[in-house]
DNA sequence: AACATATGTGGCC
DNA sequence: TGGCCACCCTATGT
């Protein structure tokens, strides 16, 4: 296209195309030189690029057109090269080629093309054939390998929406967490804002703590009050289910009454309030040994301290109450992970009490012997390329460590009392960090005696019939296998955080703002109760829904469940994917 | 529909 | 150590 002109009043516009030659007219564009754009000229549309109009208007001197110049050169979002364009294409993602792959970081190749994108046994780094003959190994091969069932049963994949609350916590959910006695209870904490800029931030701020009954699913319950900062863990009172323990960014562990939403504060680490980011202690990592009868929690600067119960307390009472005399002292505190860095994730051994599994942002898992428990004591460090999301032993015997890295690698030993210089196993998966996002943790799935299944959320979409997609994979960590990956069309957000029920086939997942129970699609119990599907609209849609709708009947279950099948049809046949030769088929459920 | 914006953090120098 | 900055598949509100 030729260059467009206008009378002198105007200014003068140059519209730039990729196929032309190095324009004249540009003297500000360094960034948009023509060096790569004659590799890829197929592209069908081009990205129109205005250029700073002020800029050329001071330039020019009065009287003389200005130049306005547009630019309809391809410009790549990611790398602002021109040339090529990432983004997305449809539902497709289309990586930029000069970035290394986003699914597994190698260069060379972009997601589309490379060999670990969810393909069966894609993905898997197998341990190197070891030949070493330690005593260790030999107990393990004839005791413990033995009992595990030789023939992996069907699993059962919850792989349909049966119940939501959409938008019921205020910003995005960080944890979940099922009653251990009540099946149908499942708590979620949610983050309010991470960052503390100032002490009415800390003040304004809130991390918000929801109880939700999804059977029934009006009775729920946000407590709102209890933390002011994002609640980054949460468990349950081993010796008293009516009270649970939440640790916050705020610095304080709190142990909370849900009949009553009242909470006391069981450890505070910032008892001078506010005084700079520094200084300020956020609690990420926490778990509870209740043989031990102490709460373990862990910091953004290293350091783990455990808060002891005290000998009167009684079962029925609060069990763990810390000492306020040894609370606030730093002495207590013991340094697990690289000064300063944060440590992200705690858990006791479900088998052994004594075993703690640590890990964090220096890139470690470690595993400590709470008997000895001091800095640089570690039993074993398991080192990983980048940050440590989650590292958790298996549910069952303990014996097996599941590590989600930010370097979008499961990583999986199968024991830790066999080799532990390197994972048995290397998994790609998509789970980047992001800032937005809760980091993503890779969980086991507490049901399955092989102790092989665990659930992750996936970042990078799928084209799923037109519609991009973030699944829930549901990977075999024996052998890599993407075993399912469930979608629902209406959820069209990434849901970061997943978690297996400890008894029922029940997924719930958390993606931004909202909650959603997934049960088998095929499970009779559901399909024969499906008035019980429901999902319910928090918030401000529920408001402007019935404002739209003036004729809406008093029952908000069936209007906002109907609400959420509107989509009709497609819900139907998009309903979910799920790998087919692994899905349970009606009538092969895995024995329990 | 097109935007603005919130505001974490790992990595690197 | 501190400071700077990229960050690619956000999600939401206006």
């Amino acid at each position: 296209m030729a260059p467009q002109t206008r009378r002198t009043a105007f200014p003068k516009v140059v519209i730039e195309r990729e196929t032309e030659s190095e324009q004249s007219s540009s003297s500000s564009d360094e960034d948009d030189n023509g060096e790569e754009n004659d590799s890829e000229e197929e592209m069908a549309e081009e990205k129109v690029e205005e250029e700073d109009a002020n800029e050329k208007e001071e330039k020019n001197p009065k009287g003389k057109a200005p130049i306005i110049t547009i630019s309809l050169k391809k410009v790549c979002k990611v790398c602002k090269k021109p040339g090529h364009e990432a983004g997305f294409k449809g539902a497709t993602y289309i990586d930029c080629p000069m970035k290394p792959c986003f699914l597994c970081k190698l260069p060379g190749h972009t997601t589309m093309s490379c060999p670990h994108r969810v393909a069966i046994e894609h993905g898997v780094v197998p341990a190197p054939r070891r030949s070493n003959h330690r005593p260790l190994d030999y107990v393990f091969q004839r005791q413990i390998v033995p009992k595990i069932p030789p023939i992996k049963p069907s699993y059962v994949i919850p792989n349909q929406v049966s119940c939501a609350v959409i938008r019921y916590h205020s910003r995005r959910v960080t944890c979940l967490e099922f009653h251990p006695t009540k099946n149908n209870i499942l708590l979620s904490g949610d983050k309010s804002t991470d960052l503390l800029t100032s002490f009415l931030d800390l003040l304004q701020k809130k991390g918000q703590v929801g109880i939700w009954d999804f059977e029934k699913v009006h009775e729920k319950m946000v407590y709102g009050n209890i933390h002011t900062c994002i609640v980054n863990n949460m468990r349950f009172n081993p010796v008293n289910d009516g009270t649970i323990y939440a640790a916050s960014s705020d610095g304080t562990i709190s142990c909370i009454d849900l009949e009553t939403g009242l909470s006391s504060s069981l450890m505070n680490l910032n008892p001078n309030g506010w005084q700079g980011p520094n200084s300020w202690r956020m609690l990420y990592g926490m778990d509870m040994n209740s043989e031990k009868r102490v709460v373990l929690v862990a910091d953004n600067f290293g350091f783990l301290y455990i808060i002891h119960s005290k000998a009167e307390d009684t079962e029925t009472a609060i069990l763990l109450r810390v000492d306020t005399r040894s609370n606030h002292k730093t002495g207590d505190a013991i340094m697990i992970h690289k000064k300063g860095s944060k440590v992200v994730g705690l858990h006791c051994n479900p088998v052994h009490p004594e075993l703690l599994l640590s890990c964090g942002n220096d890139h470690f898992a470690r595993i400590w012997d709470m008997r000895r428990l001091e800095a640089g004591s570690s039993l074993h460090d398991l080192p990983h390329k980048r940050v440590v999301n989650s590292a958790y032993f298996s549910p069952t015997t303990g014996c097996k460590i599941l590590t989600t890295a930010q370097d979008n690698r499961l990583r999986v030993w199968d024991s830790i009392f066999g080799d532990l210089e390197s994972p048995s196993r290397e998994i790609v998966h998509s789970h980047d960090f992001n800032r937005h996002l809760t980091p993503f943790r890779a969980e086991w799935d507490p049901k399955d005696p092989t102790e092989s299944l665990a659930v992750v959320g996936r970042y990078i979409s799928e084209n799923f019939n037109g519609a991009a997609l973030h699944p829930i994979d549901f990977i075999d960590t024996s052998n890599g296998q993407l075993v399912a990956e469930v979608m629902d069309p209406n959820i069209t957000t990434i849901s970061p955080v997943n978690k297996l029920h400890p008894r029922d086939d029940v997924l719930a997942s958390g993606s931004s703002r909202s909650l959603f129970i997934w049960r088998p699609s095929w499970n009779p119990e559901v399909d024969e109760h499906k008035e019980e599907r429901r999902i319910l609209i928090c918030g401000n849609d529920e408001k402007r829904r019935k404002k739209k709708s003036g004729n809406d009947s008093d029952d908000d279950n069936d209007d906002l469940d109907g609400g959420f099948k509107s989509k009709g049809k497609k819900t139907q046949s998009l309903k979910l994917k799920v790998s087919a030769s692994k899905s349970a088929p009606p009538g092969r459920k895995l024995k329990r």
